[in-house]
DNA sequence: GCGACAAGCTTG
DNA sequence: GTACGAGCTTGTCGCT
């Protein structure tokens, strides 16, 4: 089929300081300006964002300052499918590849982690320092969108940022429609291959002069020297979670495949059911408005929790209260659950497939306001865990009896071939005992001291001081509610005890640890006296301008997050930093293994079986060695699999 | 047919 | 007002 050359919108940039490259000796004259220089701008146009599967770069956005300072930019198309002049990438490839590998020219990019990515399909190593301007706008200001545009309008001032974003979008849905294709469908196919080189090249050399007029003001306002421990850390891991993306997740497609098919015909037998049950009236389960009708019209179910738009609740808490007493409502339970199994877990996952059967998430750096990393397409973070219950119902056993849970997501994680494993090491109470560095609290620093179980150790302390015992449970809500600023609604609506007992057990844990207490009222005063901010022990620093809301809740709001911000996000910055830690020992020791995947306080680790000792050991040791936190040891614990996700027992470590 | 939003569910 | 941080899916609604 012969490539159609299509140009919906024209362009006309008279900007001299943004060329099209479409000859060779204009293309030798850059690379020789781009080499002359300490650091430059790149940015890849692709055909999509899957480079795991078809997506490559079809052209590259380049840009450096000249020795008065000036930024230029310039655009090379050399894979657009539009049938117009554009270089060859067999000639101009080597030239690049050299360009990007310099060791010491530092490469600037706005989320550099994608451009490695389609460096790497090119067979081009990125090298030298990095300077990501996504990362740095997300340091200096954590409550604000991080796109290009955007950030050029907000930090730079520049006026009609979007112009020539709005006008490439304008043309990609002209030729998805000429395509007889959706937008989303059209973009994920071929991405920008088919746009014209005027108007894209005019887009690229944009999109460089921004991120270098982001680079600029960045480093005029001090970002990357302000945060001198997690900036080192946060550069490195745009290349270390760029290799662990690489690497991926191999997914047992069968095991899926078999799995899904099971849970429909759960789905399909439960919607028969519930048919039967309501004389042959065809319930659309999946929509909650016909099930609240259902419950309250049909069924007269006295209904009182309500959504946020103050609709009645149809929620899983309010369909188990009634549940015991009605069977139909039971069997909505059920399908829910075997729903969520079918469209998230099963089916989604089959379609981010490469043509190996791995999966490739985005672990993205950026994700969140606490300073922890998130994850998508697929979430590796909300994957279920294995359910005892389920375990139970189906083989009477429970899963660390050797229960198979039937439903089991993890099962279809195995490890990456014969003779390999995977190690799994996480952070043993990490947040309890950030939140003990911080507080000092006596008590809770002794029972570290002592390794106590720490949810034992609160029980007998409130029990103790009320002269009646605190359940284990309770005791461990409380302690889980510290990390998120609860309350005594919070727990009397989590534990499902009265009101009042709630702020009986909450006044006596407060009076018995004062420290936490303590530390809350000095962290929102001493924020309050920052301008509504403050720094974790790495530096790094949550803004909260609520926390001087003249609105009662907004205040209360911002002080739990505050208090969310601290613990969750110094936990955090381990992670990360171990991160960087282990793969830095991994290379340096010419290991063959791999980081895999983190899921907040864990870091998994795939290696040969020979190597496992050795890895889980010293990773082992570097994850806990963080002597700032000393006296309070911090401790990490190492489980293992030689099959699967789901079948990960407890490891030895070797000291 | 598409985008935005609400509601619900899954994790640490 | 009924916990903190995320991502994904479906249904619904309004718009082209």
């Amino acid at each position: 089929m012969a490539v159609q050359l299509r140009c919906f919108h024209p362009t006309y940039d008279t900007d001299p300081r943004k060329q099209i490259i479409t000859t060779g000796e204009r293309f030798e004259k850059l690379v020789r300006f781009i080499a002359s220089r300490d650091k430059f701008v790149f940015d890849y146009e692709t055909s999509g964002t899957a480079w795991f599967k078809h997506a490559e770069a079809v052209g590259i956005g380049l840009g450096a300052w000249d020795d008065n300072g000036t930024l230029w930019s310039a655009y090379v198309p050399f894979r657009h499918r539009t049938g117009e002049q554009q270089l060859d990438i067999g000639l101009i490839g080597p030239a690049i590849g050299m360009l990007l590998r310099s060791p010491n020219v530092m490469k600037i990019c706005h989320n550099i982690k994608f451009e490695d990515h389609f460096s790497r399909k090119e067979g081009w190593t990125l090298a030298g320092p990095r300077y990501d301007t996504m990362v740095a706008a997300r340091l200096y200001n954590d409550n604000e969108a991080l796109k290009l545009e955007h950030r050029a309008e907000v930090d730079l001032g520049v006026e009609g940022a979007k112009r020539w974003e709005q006008e490439l979008q304008k043309e990609v849905r002209q030729l998805a429609r000429a395509n007889r294709m959706g937008v989303k469908e059209y973009k994920y196919l071929h991405g920008y291959s088919e746009v014209n080189i005027g108007l894209c090249g005019v887009y690229g050399c944009t999109d460089v002069l921004h991120t270098g007029g982001l680079h600029e003001v960045y480093e005029r306002w001090g970002v990357s020297q302000h945060y001198p421990r997690i900036w080192p850390t946060e550069m490195a891991l745009t290349r270390i979670l760029c290799d662990m993306e690489q690497t991926g997740m191999p997914v047992d497609v069968d095991y899926l495949t078999q799995l899904r098919h099971q849970v429909q015909t759960e789905k399909f037998k439960i919607h028969e059911q519930i048919k039967q049950h309501l004389g042959g009236y065809d319930l659309s389960i999946g929509s909650d408005d016909e099930v609240r009708d259902l419950l309250t019209r049909t069924m007269g179910l006295p209904l009182e929790k309500r959504t946020e738009g103050n609709k009645l609740s149809v929620d899983k808490e309010v369909l188990e209260h009634f549940s015991t007493h009605n069977i139909v409502v039971k069997l909505i339970l059920d399908w829910r659950e075997a729903d969520k199994i079918d469209t998230t877990y099963t089916a989604s996952i089959l379609n981010l497939l490469d043509g190996n059967h791995v999966v490739h998430g985005n672990l993205k750096q950026v994700g969140t306001n606490t300073g922890r990393l998130s994850c998508e397409e697929p979430n590796y973070q909300n994957m279920p865990s294995e359910n005892d219950d389920r375990a139970v119902r189906y083989s009477g056993k429970k899963v660390k009896e050797g229960g198979v849970d039937p439903w089991s997501i993890r099962r279809a994680y195995p490890v990456r071939g014969a003779d390999w494993v995977r190690l799994f090491l996480d952070y043993s109470q990490i947040e309890l005992r950030v939140l003990a560095h911080y507080s000092q609290d006596p008590i809770m620093v002794d029972s570290f001291l002592k390794s106590e179980d720490c949810h034992a150790r609160t029980a007998a302390e409130v029990g103790q001081l009320l002269g009646k015992e605190c359940p284990r449970r309770i005791a461990k809500i409380v302690n889980f509610g510290l990390s998120y600023g609860m309350s005594e609604l919070g727990l009397h609506r989590q534990a499902k005890i009265p009101l009042d007992e709630a702020e009986v057990f909450l006044d006596a844990f407060f009076q018995r640890y004062a420290g936490i207490r303590q530390f809350k009222q000095e962290l929102w005063a001493q924020a309050r006296r920052q301008g509504c901010q403050w720094n974790n022990l790495f530096g790094r620093t949550r803004r909260l301008p609520d926390l001087r809301s003249a609105t009662f809740w907004r205040k209360k709001r911002a002080e739990r997050q505050m208090i969310a911000s601290a613990i969750q996000g110094t936990a955090a910055e381990l992670t990360k930093e171990s991160l960087v830690r282990i793969a830095d020992f991994l290379a340096e020791e010419k290991i063959p293994a791999f980081l895999v995947n983190t899921v907040h306080d864990e870091i998994q680790i795939d290696t040969p079986r020979e190597y496992a000792p050795r890895v889980a050991m010293v990773s082992k040791t570097l994850m806990e060695a963080y002597p700032e936190f000393s006296p309070i040891p911090v401790i990490t614990d190492c489980e293992i699999t030689e099959t699967n996700w789901a079948e990960k027992h407890g490891y030895k470590v070797a000291a």
